[in-house]
DNA sequence: TTCTTCTCTGCGGTATTTTGCGGGATCGTT
DNA sequence: AACGATCCCGCAAAATACCGCAGAGAAGAA
């Protein structure tokens, strides 16, 4: 066996498998560890591949492993851009905490002229950026871990709202509905879901098929489940007819 | 399953739910906790990640306010270092909104264990990067102009509480008292005092001896005022005696 | 062919990395 | 205060990596 043919194999099931580990490519290849070590430091010198500790990964992973600071920007500006196709003016507008919903705000139309009620402090001042709408913010006790008010009060709050309609970050959904970690959390994300008429799910295809501890609600309860990708996507087969895609 | 890997698993994982536990990762993953947390730690160290006790947080989650620059910085951070030295642990401290407030939060010493009130949303977005602290936000119906709530269900929920001391950001101040410009800002901060037991004006020499439409208390009232200047200085000269100066 | 030169490979020995575990400190909640 | 969960530190075992060397083998020249 040549070094080419081997590190051509390498390569190849690099492409295949996305990792490769020198033990196994040892025994696959018959010939020393050390060998195959050597192997993978040229293509590493190469920039072939990503040489770690046991084995190598491919290049192409290393890209998903840095980008995380405008993770997913591009999808959520698709999503936020669906979701203010529902919106109209004189509308009451409930909303939920996350980034997505971050999104969904700052692309808001500056001449739109709504209601937007929120549990979350980050919302709640982005929202207060835009001239033509009032700002309502329910709560009183605050949760740090999801910068947003929890407890008995927001809840007892929302019974008495009726809004048009509520956006709600996902952070989990699945076939089964959407789920979420935290109990404070979803008992907010439910009372919201209970007072506005319109309830949508917003996710990025991410979050599709993953599932957490508590539920908020089923699948059938929500009126929209916008995701970035087109409905007829494959992604989202098994939600076709259970829930109107947008 | 290669270091990396795992890594990117986590990453993945925050990207998607904005935050992990250790014992679960540690059981997806088939490795122990010690494992799982040497890799947050590791990847806190980059910058990839939050670490919290119990597991960690997505960094693009949490956003926090970037230090913008601060009109009279230098000034304000004296200012806050001597209203710190008021609060201790156990404390319910009222906060009012404004740059002054703003500065004092940050420099919070992170060991303080108090509950903190205010109705100013940054201040509030702030307050909950506070590791040791409980956070309260009053209010529904807020102002963009002042990013913090008004109105008068806020008044109300004020009337209710006792708080061991209150910091006012002051936007004018001379001999007759404490003016402010809005009125809905005016009843809110008339209302803060009125519940708190120490009252605490903060300003800038800067705003020393200018004046607002509207009063929001005489001097008498107040039981300390806080500038940068020490407090023999001559530009406080009118207010000795009127007041207690730090 | 025979010799020289060069690359490649495996091996032994040692260094480094990774991982799990025990024990003590610390945190958070009751 | 007390309890359980979590964290941190140090250790030991295992896996992996690196280094130098010597031999095998290929390529080329006489």
């Amino acid at each position: 066996m040549l070094k080419k043919e081997r590190q051509a194999y390498i390569t190849q099931q690099l492409n295949i498998h996305n990792k490769v580990l020198s033990s196994d490519l040892s025994t696959q290849l018959n010939v020393s560890e050390d060998t195959v070590r050597r192997d993978l430091n040229e293509l590493s010198e190469q920039g072939k591949l990503l040489k770690v500790h046991g084995g190598a990964l491919s290049t192409g992973f290393h890209f998903t492993l840095q980008n995380q600071s405008i993770y997913s920007h591009k999808e959520k500006r698709a999503i936020a851009r669906k979701a203010i196709n529902l919106i109209r003016d004189g509308m009451v507008v409930l909303l939920s905490g996350g980034t997505t919903i971050r999104e969904l705000v700052t692309t808001l139309p500056l001449e739109l002229n709504a209601t937007f009620i929120t549990v979350s402090v980050p919302i709640a001042l982005e929202l207060l950026n835009h001239p033509n709408s009032e700002v309502m913010f329910l709560g009183t006790r605050l949760s740090k871990g999801a910068q947003m008010a929890v407890g008995a009060e927001v809840v007892r709050k929302l019974a008495d709202i009726r809004a048009d309609i509520c956006f709600l970050g996902t952070n989990s959904i699945d076939v089964d509905g959407v789920s979420d970690m935290e109990w404070e959390v979803i008992e907010v994300k439910k009372a919201m879901l209970e007072s506005a008429g319109l309830k949508v799910s917003l996710a990025i295809s991410e979050k599709l098929n993953t599932r957490q501890r508590f539920s908020v609600c089923g699948l059938n309860e929500l009126d929209h489940l916008i995701t970035e990708l087109e409905p007829g996507d494959p992604l989202l087969q098994s939600y076709q007819g259970r829930v109107n895609l947008l």
